[in-house]
DNA sequence: GCCGTTTTCGGCCCGACTGTTTTCAGTCG
């Protein structure tokens, strides 16, 4: 099994060695293949197997060559051409090119003179003084080298979204204060709301850009300056957290605006639309006449993309995934609203494992606008969490028929997360799944299964009649667990006929569906509801990542149940 | 090596900052 993080590192490298070898125009070809492999979450080797070599090369940015050398990856488990590259350069690229500052050509020349393949060696040579010896290096150089070397050990690798989010908004809100500054948004893949961020883009109209500056590098949370100047400061925070913050003219906030948002193949193929009219589009905004300098418009990103010809495309659509093509055509999705969720349809009280009792949930979700919540505490075979059996669940539903009669805002409807069993049988009988409002199922164990057994396992599951969701249905946790192994586009079929509605669990570590397949689930139909998973008040306060996570994967309001008022929500349920 | 509202051949995004240089290459986004 050749996962698609093996395949995207081996492309990377390919493309450093080619950088290195100065061979024009294939490195790119190979980082975009790899960029796009890595975002996948369907297995490479699962197109493979269902629809061959063709399946492949209908990869954006895989092509007959590309698709072939990842045939013999997931077929040998190596890859002859990368072997001959690495026995040409023998060092270690992606860990050297890890190191801030260090890219392909520094490598290079690091290699040929001093002969340092890998870190350690790179470490030696910089405090040791050898560096700075080098023609075209100086002491700075080998400062830097150091200093990368230090800080990525200390914190390498991406960022959970969540993890950032509200740093992110509380800096932005701390620079709007400062009379300087007119303008100011969160840009980058934050503004996209990438499930995992590598670091933090702000963008700055301001009439004393120093003044900003100042005040940005003198954060509490900086502990690193990289750069600072006019237009462009880049930091470090404590918590290892890279940030960047440009300053553009009021006239440039669109174009500027649209250029730090990305991603980077959304811009390219909006700068060659504009190349293709005779404009030129940069973060300044778009230009043309005779010299390609007459500044035509970039005060608003919706200017871009009307003189591109193009329906606005909301941020977290902006992954080059063909949204471009569809605002060409006006067919992109009405995209679901931040405030457009009704209710919470997967909750966990004190019953088991949650914080809070029944009552405390409510009042907290009736302050947050909610009109109805499902309890969905774990049943018994989840005996760490105090799984609930047949008996304390009969219990618990005469409980919220007492707090009910308390509210007459916000509706608490009875649930449970269903243990998924070995088999595809559920934890509880059919006769107590048939009384409560909201069945979900899960998979809690036996994550190890094969890929046939788990889809068929959960196919049966979602097949009982009484199934109304399947909670997070990949079990990833971002960063920490991969998905198991399922094949998901059965598990939507299987959806779609039995009229299940699949989860977009909003957990930030979560976030399962991920975008990918709620874009696949909803295109085929199948609804999807948008739950907190919370565990405690506190944890309820996460919709709005699901929502994002839905966004991105071009999810209209009419396929999310949980915008529904409480009665029309109950209809699109199974069993009603 | 990829790709097509110029194209199946001939193109391939644009700019800021830094360090090492006296005009630019490398890195990053």
């Amino acid at each position: 099994m050749v996962t698609n993080q093996e395949i995207a590192r081996i492309l990377y490298q390919i493309a450093e060695f080619l950088e290195m070898k100065n061979v024009p125009f294939k490195p790119r070809a190979y980082e975009k293949s790899a960029r796009v492999v890595e975002s996948l979450e369907e297995p490479v080797e699962e197109i493979y197997k269902k629809s061959g070599l063709k399946g492949l090369e209908e990869i954006p940015g895989v092509g007959i060559s590309i698709a072939s050398k990842v045939v013999e990856l997931v077929k040998t488990g190596h890859l002859k051409y990368y072997q001959e590259l690495k026995k040409e350069i023998p060092v270690d690229v992606e860990a050297l090119s890890a190191i801030e500052g260090v890219g392909p050509k520094m490598i290079i020349t690091l290699y040929k003179k001093l002969g340092i393949r890998n870190v350690a060696d790179l470490e030696k040579a910089a405090k040791t003084g050898k560096i700075r010896k080098l023609e075209h290096f100086g002491e700075k150089t080998e400062q830097k080298i150091v200093k990368g070397i230090e800080f990525h050990k200390k914190h390498g690798g991406r960022f959970l979204l969540g993890e950032v989010l509200p740093l992110a908004l509380s800096i932005r809100d701390r620079l709007r204060k400062l009379s300087q500054v007119e303008l100011i948004e969160i840009v980058g893949s934050i503004r996209r709301r990438k499930e995992t961020v590598g670091d933090g883009d702000f963008l700055v109209v301001s009439s004393s850009p120093d003044k900003v500056m100042d005040y940005f590098v003198s954060m509490p949370e900086v502990i690193h300056v990289y750069a600072k100047g006019g237009t462009k400061t880049m930091v470090r925070l404590k918590n290892g957290l890279d940030l960047d913050l440009r300053v553009v003219p009021r006239e440039s906030f669109g174009a500027a605006l649209n250029y730090f948002t990305g991603n980077k193949d959304h811009n390219v193929t909006l700068r060659q639309l504009a190349i293709k009219r005779g404009l030129k589009l940069s973060e300044y905004g778009v230009f043309g006449g005779k010299k390609g300098d007459k500044y035509i418009c970039g005060r608003t990103e919706e200017e871009i993309y009307k003189i591109l010809d193009l329906e606005y495309i909301e941020p977290e659509l902006r992954e080059s995934t063909g949204e471009i093509e569809a605002a060409r055509q006006a067919k992109l999705p009405k995209l679901v609203g931040y405030d457009d969720l009704m209710g919470d349809l997967q909750v966990q009280s004190n019953w088991t494992d949650g914080e809070d009792s029944i009552e405390d949930l409510a009042r907290a979700a009736l302050k947050l606008g909610h009109k109805y919540i499902a309890i969905t505490d774990h049943t018994k075979r989840l005996a760490m969490t105090h799984g609930l059996d047949e008996r304390r669940l009969l219990k618990q539903m005469a409980e919220i028929d007492r707090i009910n009669t308390k509210f007459k805002d916000i509706s608490i409807l009875k649930g449970t997360e269903c243990d998924i069993l070995k088999d595809g049988s559920l934890d509880l009988p059919n006769k107590i799944l048939a009384k409560l409002d909201v069945v979900g199922v899960s998979v809690h164990s036996y994550f190890n299964m094969s890929r046939h057994d788990m889809t068929k396992r959960i196919i049966k599951a979602i097949s009982n009649p009484h199934v109304d969701i399947f909670f997070h249905p990949t079990g990833r946790i971002i960063n920490k667990r991969a998905p198991y192994e399922v094949d998901m586009d059965e598990v939507i079929a299987a959806a779609k006929r039995t009229g299940t509605v699949l989860e977009a669990n909003a957990y930030w570590q979560r976030l399962d569906l991920k975008d990918e397949y709620i874009r696949k689930a909803v295109s085929a139909g199948v609804k999807i509801a948008i739950d907190s998973d919370a565990h405690s008040i506190a944890g309820l306060n996460v919709l709005h990542y699901g929502i994002a996570q839905a966004r991105r994967g071009w999810t209209e309001k009419r396929s999310v149940i949980n915008t529904y008022p409480l009665k029309q929500m109950l209809k699109a349920l199974k069993d009603k």
